[in-house]
RNA sequence: GCGCCCAUAGCUCAGUUGGAUAGAGCAGCAGCCUUCUAAGCUGCUGGCCGCAGGUUCGAAUCCUGCUGGGCGCGCCA
């Protein structure tokens, strides 16, 4: 935002200066106090192409850009930066621009008029959610969010299988544990079956409620009935969780409509006619040799069933059919081996790859009192996502969850998350926005208004100025975290300028200055609480008005 | 063995796509409330940016090779 004051002047100085230079100019802001509020290299960048020392070019540049009151200063500094450092005056001009934005502070249309779909927790229903689900939950939604605040026409995608070999166990399960609250104790538990506490809970509603039909029923009719039922409360589930943290999903997509459709035929039968498909074994091949890949891949097994690499393909191609300028996958980092083959698919298919951006995060750690929590999700006594909500909340998960780079592990701190205190970091943003209601609540009792005229020009505290910078860089932040797909950026960004209101807070009365002063000080905290309450939106994270 | 990810302060992590003296939070130490929320603020302590080379004006960042950890490598998803 800063940029526009100054990139065009800088652009006229370079080409006098006998630059070539084309787009824009490269800026940074400096993290050093003292190097200005705007840095380029530009003059480092072309010194050697045109012959001269980076400092003489720099201040070459530096002296044909004509006196201006928006700058203060415009210096050279270390071994060739141009320094710009703005005179208060622009910061106003742009407070009063923030402003003028209202409640769409941090909103850009850089995406305005293209669609993305977001395909995200796709967890198939045979069980609740477990805790380390959370992350995908949470990066999958802030995601979207990110991509619907920079204009794209968002979509929300579960991809579900309901029909394979999973399913089955589950309703084999059931059936099992159905058979024995029936009394019939002499049935095995099937040995790679679903030892959840829920299959249980699933079987024993089912006895009380259904005992006499089941009775009744062939093992087959009655392993069905149970299957369809554990589908039912599983999903039930599901939803029930996400809900609670805010997740809506657009379409949940069935993986069993892309045979009823004919899509999963179509595509094997494009890639046999494209000589990339072969039977061997009774199987049918997929050969990924082909196109680059490092092995062939069995596509449709001997017993006649695809594996599951057809049918993502098959979605794959379908998402890509209903026009989304961009698709978008979460993936957890045990699923990585399956991308390489879908987009060789996809690729093989005909169609553009990079309209397909696959974000594959890592794995998840819990820890306790400096303890690793071990949870398996086998062993019965699994830590559901319902569990970790009901111990920190949902804002906390929802953060926890993307305040990390996707690319890393993620330690999750229960005692932390559990804190209500200042060591948790979601309530030092939670706090920010809910001091400055309160002044505004405040300000309102005293009968002080908030002045959208009023005279900015007041504002020259050091804290202030920071405090405006920060929030001009809002909307480019958000930019860039929806174009690289990196929620935390929003995180880090938060934290930032939740500290910059403390300290104007700390340094900066507000309530009781001069009236001038007044006004305007209150016009700033109006403008960081829209920030601040549109950035925890995106985070999908509570804005507490008070705490 | 092969592929992907990671390695930065005692701990957990940022680092604006290659910039200046590498930053936060927590932990530790020392301060700040008769005034708008102290869930806050200020200061101090703390570093071979895993190791070794390379690329260039300049590398935590890019390339190569190591070391250590995570996740995968199925006619499971």
């Amino acid at each position: 935002m800063m940029q526009k004051y100054i990139e065009a002047e800088l652009q006229a100085a370079c080409v006098a200066a006998g630059l070539q230079i084309d787009g824009p100019i490269p800026f940074g802001v400096p993290k050093q106090q003292g190097h200005g509020h705007l840095s380029t290299n530009i003059a480092m960048m072309h010194a050697k192409q045109i012959g001269k020392q980076p400092r003489a070019l720099a201040q070459e540049i530096v002296d044909g850009v004509a006196p201006s009151p928006l700058i203060a200063k415009l210096e050279v500094a270390g071994p060739g930066f141009i320094n710009v450092t703005f005179s208060d005056a622009v910061y106003h001009a742009m407070l009063r621009d923030l402003n003028l934005l209202g409640d769409e502070i941090g909103r850009s249309d850089c995406g305005a008029g293209r669609t993305a779909n977001i395909e995200y927790v796709s967890a198939n229903p045979t069980g609740p959610l477990h805790a380390g689900h959370g992350r995908n939950c949470s990066v999958g939604d802030t995601i979207a969010n990110l991509l619907a605040w920079n204009g794209y026409g968002v979509t929300r995608e579960y991809y579900f299988n309901n029909a394979g070999n999973q399913m089955n166990m589950l309703g084999k399960s059931i059936y099992v544990r159905l058979q024995h609250a029936l009394g019939n104790s002499d049935i095995e538990f099937p040995e790679d079956g679903y030892h959840g506490e829920y299959i249980q809970e699933i079987a024993t509603a089912l006895a009380s409620e259904h005992g006499e039909d089941l009775r009744a029923m062939s093992a087959d009719d009655a392993m069905a009935f149970c299957r369809k039922a554990g589908e039912a409360w599983c999903f039930e589930s599901i939803k029930r969780t996400l809900n609670a943290l805010n997740i809506h999903h657009d379409v949940y997509f069935n993986e069993d409509s892309l045979y009823g459709s004919g899509k999963v035929a179509a595509t094997v039968e494009e890639l046999r006619q494209r000589g990339l498909v072969y039977e061997k074994d009774g199987a049918t091949w997929f050969a990924l040799t082909q196109v680059g890949n490092p092995q062939d891949k069995v596509i449709i097994k001997s017993t006649g069933e695809p594996t599951y690499r057809l049918p993502d393909i098959a979605y794959h191609r379908d998402k890509l059919e209903r026009g989304f300028d961009t698709v978008v996958d979460i993936f957890g980092a045990d699923h990585i081996a399956t991308v390489p083959d879908v987009l060789a698919g996809v690729k093989a298919l005909g169609f553009d790859t990079d309209r397909v951006r696959v974000v594959i995060h890592q794995m998840v750690t819990f820890v306790e009192d400096g303890q690793v929590v071990k949870f398996s999700k086998r062993s019965g006594k699994s830590f559901t996502l319902d569990d970790l909500i009901e111990e920190v909340g949902a804002d906390v998960v929802r953060f926890f969850f993307i305040m990390r780079a996707v690319g890393t592990h993620l330690e999750f701190d229960l005692g932390l998350a559990k804190e209500e205190g200042d060591r948790n970091p979601v309530f030092y943003l939670q706090y920010a926005h809910a001091r400055i209601c309160s002044i505004l609540r405040k300000a309102h009792e005293r009968g002080v208004t908030l002045d959208t005229e009023a005279d900015l020009s007041v504002l020259i505290d050091a804290r202030e100025i920071e405090l405006i910078s920060m929030l001009s860089r809002f909307r480019s932040t958000v930019e860039r975290a929806a174009e690289n797909l990196e929620p935390h950026v929003i995180a880090e960004f938060l934290r930032d300028l939740a500290g910059a209101y403390h300290n104007f807070y700390h340094d900066c009365r507000i309530l009781g200055a001069e009236p001038a002063l007044e006004s305007a000080r209150l016009l700033l905290a109006d403008v960081t609480r829209r920030a601040m309450r549109n950035g925890l939106l995106i985070l999908g994270v509570g804005t507490p008005d008070r705490m």
